[in-house]
DNA sequence: GATGAATGAGTGTTCATTCAT
DNA sequence: TATGAATGAACACTCATTCAT
């Protein structure tokens, strides 16, 4: 049999990523895909059962990974709640600076599937969100963050925020340093968390 | 007077907000637009170059009249920058209250035409973010903000965390009060921006 | 507005007969149709669902004619059972006669549509068959035709045989004379039904 | 004995006649065959020729039984024509009794494959049919058929009923007994036939 | 301006067939 | 032989846009 040789399914995931950055999702073709993959456009369909599902693993690996990495930073006992916050704003930052394209999808197209399936999608996301949340509300029992705040509230500010940020920096990553921006990003929500 | 035309121009307008707003831009056909604002499909394109245009057109009125009302706030003698700062909440916020369905356009479609087409659009939006920006440069003049963030990065920051918040409460507006948001939108940062 | 000019509904219809005719339906293609009628490819959709729903409406506007004529013959006060019988298989053998492709597509199809949507099909078909099986019955009662065949079978049998010499006579109208067909078709059922 | 290979082949074979019986020839898709038989999709191909090849396969050893086992009939020295007509039908109903999948395959597909590769088919079956004239002929001079009808004709006439009654039987086996089709098959046609 | 029938370029997806192993 | 991953040509259907009236 005619067997994969590399990994087809992988080389496609990380083509429709770069072609999903430059074109919006649904102006994508999947014969572009295939073509950037170096595959032909039926053998797409052999790993993925259609568009959405290409998506829908972009965006399930992504939030899988950095749960995973979140978890291990909100269960670490000799870390402080502030420490852990900080480590969290780099764990998004770092994540996406390794992969500029990967930031643009995650930004443009998040709202699309959140609203067109919901039911295959919030969980990964909440769960990171969750863990999120954990470690401010650490912070507050811990007596260093303030009370006044709704949790839930400011996780999906701060979410939003940075979100946006990087944004404007994979479009353009030249015109701001990433480094700047995370300190900056790390001030403001600390002080504002802050006791 | 408004003519019959002009309130044909309008009406299509609104309805290409909910129409938009339910099935996304992409997924919006012309002629349900046309449907919903009871004219013919063909009439669409007599007020609207195409479908691109009419959502620069939702953009750039609300963008006009977001910047319009700002600057009126921006430009006021009698009142600091810590109230102005909380005006311009306010205004985002009453602004999508009034029109969930072009919040929930607004939130889902500004990064496409932002990547689509820069050039028509950057305009409308660097203005208001301009204006905001200067209200918090006004602060720190004043003694009030402090002078270790990066202005042009919070408004960023600022933004994309209403812009998410708005986007959760649009989507569902009975699951959280929008004076609940509000508070702790101001709350957290004013503590962040403040000396 | 674009108006219709000729009747582009009919011209699509006729057109599909041909195609279907030479190709079969599964292999006839939308395009092919839209061009011996002279539409764009998107007018065959303005006018048909889809391509089922061309084959369903050629079988409909055949059935429904077959049906009214043959209710016509067989609602007559002044001519007996046997008569009636002559003049159903007229109507059957005339009417492919006036159209060889039309009688392709019924012999080709009828089976495919029959598995594939009989809801939307068996009426029209059936109430034909009934009156056909109605003739026979009314001879039965006259005693002119003998009472130990079962009407219902038999009216498939003829229906049956007659179809397959249709198919016969429509891919090959110059082998055997219709005319002949006929007077055979006649004698043998008439022998077998007569008392 | 039947090696292994032997068994693949028919195997695929008996898969195919299900399969397309159940969704028709052309929605078929040979993955399903395969997977019905327990060969690779691949195998299918060391087999037959192509997808077509399948189904002229399944006609070819279909009209080589009937006919093999129609011509010890009608070379029977000890049986009188009418007889021999009687068992005619009877071989066909038994056939079909003891496979009603291969008889829906037989009853849709016939005519495709008798349009599409007449070269490679109409062989088979005109083989049987003409035995079945030889029969009537035999009737014939004997004196216990009548002279009056075209002996060709009505032999597809014949043929084309018992399809179609075959086909309402083979798609709903419970409704009619095949028993009572068969009785009433004979007596029609032998009352056509007879002087 | 207003209409809506007509257009036709464009694309996601299918699946019979191939072929390296 | 047997496999099943890989292929890529093919096509039904969509829909933004046009334009004759």
């Amino acid at each position: 049999m005619r067997t994969k040789e590399g990994n087809k399914e992988q080389d496609i995931l990380e083509a429709a990523i770069k072609i999903f950055a430059e074109s919006g999702y649904h102006n994508a073709k999947i014969h572009k895909i295939a073509e950037l993959a170096g595959v032909a456009t039926g053998s797409v369909y052999v790993y993925y059962e259609n568009k959405e599902m290409i998506l829908l693993t972009i965006f399930a690996k992504l939030w899988d990974k950095l749960f995973l990495e979140l978890k291990e930073i909100a269960e670490s006992k000799d870390i402080d709640a502030v420490e852990k916050f900080d480590m969290m704003i780099d764990l998004l930052f770092d994540t996406f600076i390794q992969d500029p394209a990967l930031a643009i999808v995650f930004v443009n197209e998040q709202n699309y599937l959140l609203q067109k399936s919901p039911e295959k999608f919030t969980l990964y996301y909440e769960k990171f969100l969750d863990l999120g949340e954990a470690i401010v509300n650490e912070g507050i029992s811990n007596g260093v963050f303030n009370t006044k705040i709704d949790v839930k509230m400011i996780r999906s500010f701060i979410f939003g925020g940075m979100r946006l940020l990087l944004h404007q920096w994979a479009n353009n990553p030249d015109s701001v340093s990433l480094h700047h921006i995370r300190q900056n990003v790390k001030y403001f929500c600390k002080k504002g968390l802050l006791n």
